[in-house]
DNA sequence: CGTGTGTTTGACATACCTCAAAGTCTGTGG
DNA sequence: CCACAGACTTTGAGGTATGTCAAACACACG
């Protein structure tokens, strides 16, 4: 049902296998919309910055490929990394109206973007209904994503908050929630961005790393994730199903029909 | 320009004083299709469960009045309340196809809500755009505040984190950001309630807000909040003013004309 | 008057942070 | 091939912010 699209100017990535914003998007007539968004792709070094606190925000990036970080950093110097994305994550939409939202995306690796100007993305949302559909549909996802951490965060021991993130990059990177014991992902990320992301220390994940690898869970190394016992793991970490569900990018469902008319 | 609507199962609020999700509902037209909801209110004692984590929602609950607060309540029997609302807030939402979000909405005082059914919004979202706007906006902004207070909670000290819970609810009460040292606003919030909201315990926090009192920033007392010394309480909660403009729940600008076309 | 809920205080325990330094690994340049 | 620098990881000793436990106090309510 995908087709194929002659336009130079539309991002080859969506048209081809859509993910993210352009994930529902499968008709003849979606890519005669999208097409309009002229969407270009751009590219990142690892550690490069593609937005910073205070810029305006021009564009709306949807991943294709590589890993983003959202950071915030405070005042006093200290950072928390709000989210981790790939391939497929959207990035640099803010409400209407709010001139900043204070974080930082970061190119974790070699990242690849679908920018879309922000005003051509306004202007789609007002015809598309498709599209609004998906990106409340991420919106919401992203919040409820962002809930379970802070009560992650909030709430449970430094072990387990390990744990957790950890189980949910695994989860996010193979984009399934069951795992054998010696599944292996890489991951472009220094036990400091664990530590930015759970709100510890670098030298206190070290301390909790070790502890997962002594006792068999996981052996986190050199970028290197590798699985030792995946029940062990969802144990640890202490998540629900359906957290992790939230974890996977999914299809919207296309809308029931019928419900309220006039 | 608002009109007075003479159903008898429109949400009276909202067609007076449009809030929340119908905030920039103002033409007959919006109202007409607004009508099609049968929007009905519903009340809440203090202290009652709106939902629980796993309800299956089936409304949606645009907050009329009162406090409601919504609340993670984890395996280990710790709570993350990762969210205070008042009027104008929109509770119940959950991202399609995702069965269950693990949240406990709870009315702190008497609440009364206008519930929307899940699928009439759905339907009602296929045909109007403002509806769209509005709600990509709202869940915008919660993802945005959520994931500033996640920062909050992940890297603040105790003192800072209480400063900076206070100063919120302050301003999302008030409506506004610039107030003067006298201020007194009812919240009818325990120091447990601030206890799982900052991820302390309620006996930190009670040290933290007799604190708070002997510098002669805030007083909180039995559910009232009283600033004694506005300028000392921005300071203490090291909020940007971004942040602190999120916290108010604003109109979203008209849709600018123009922009990509065809 | 008793009961329950919320607040306050003190003594103590501990999880996590801070500081310091050594140990790995990788890439670079001589 | 070796020397070196830089980034990351690992380990240890000691400090402190916060949690835990216990109990008294205040206040509302029946």
């Amino acid at each position: 049902m995908v087709a194929h699209r002659p336009s130079t100017t539309i991002c080859r990535f969506c048209a081809a296998r859509p993910r993210g914003l352009c994930k529902d998007m499968q008709t003849e007539a979606d890519f005669e919309t999208l097409q309009v968004l002229q969407y270009r792709t751009r590219s990142f070094r690892a550690g490069t910055q593609i937005y910073g606190p205070h810029d305006v925000k021009t564009h709306v990036y949807n991943i294709t490929s590589g890993w983003v970080s959202l950071c915030h950093e405070l005042p006093d110097g200290h950072r928390q990394i709000s989210q981790f994305l790939t391939t497929g994550g959207l990035i640099g939409y803010r409400p209407v109206g709010q001139a900043f939202n204070g974080e930082i995306a970061t190119a974790l690796d070699e990242v690849t973007v679908c920018a879309v100007p922000s005003q051509h993305l306004s202007a789609l949302l007002e015809r598309q209904l498709s599209l609004n559909r998906r990106l409340i549909w991420m919106l919401g996802r992203d919040g409820l994503v962002t809930s379970h951490r802070l009560a992650c965060v909030g709430q449970l021991k430094a072990l387990t908050r390990v744990a957790y993130l950890l189980l949910e990059l695994l989860i996010m990177t193979t984009g399934h929630t069951g795992h054998g014991d010696g599944t292996t992902v890489q991951l472009p990320l220094t036990q400091s961005h664990i530590a930015d992301a759970t709100g510890l220390t670098a030298i206190h994940v070290n301390r909790m790393v070790k502890q997962l690898r002594q006792d068999a869970i996981v052996d986190f190394h050199s970028s290197t994730l590798k699985v030792l016992n995946y029940s062990s793991l969802k144990q640890a970490a202490q998540v629900s199903q359906d957290v992790k569900e939230a974890w996977i990018i999914q299809s919207v469902p296309a809308p029931q029909s019928g419900g309220a008319t006039a």
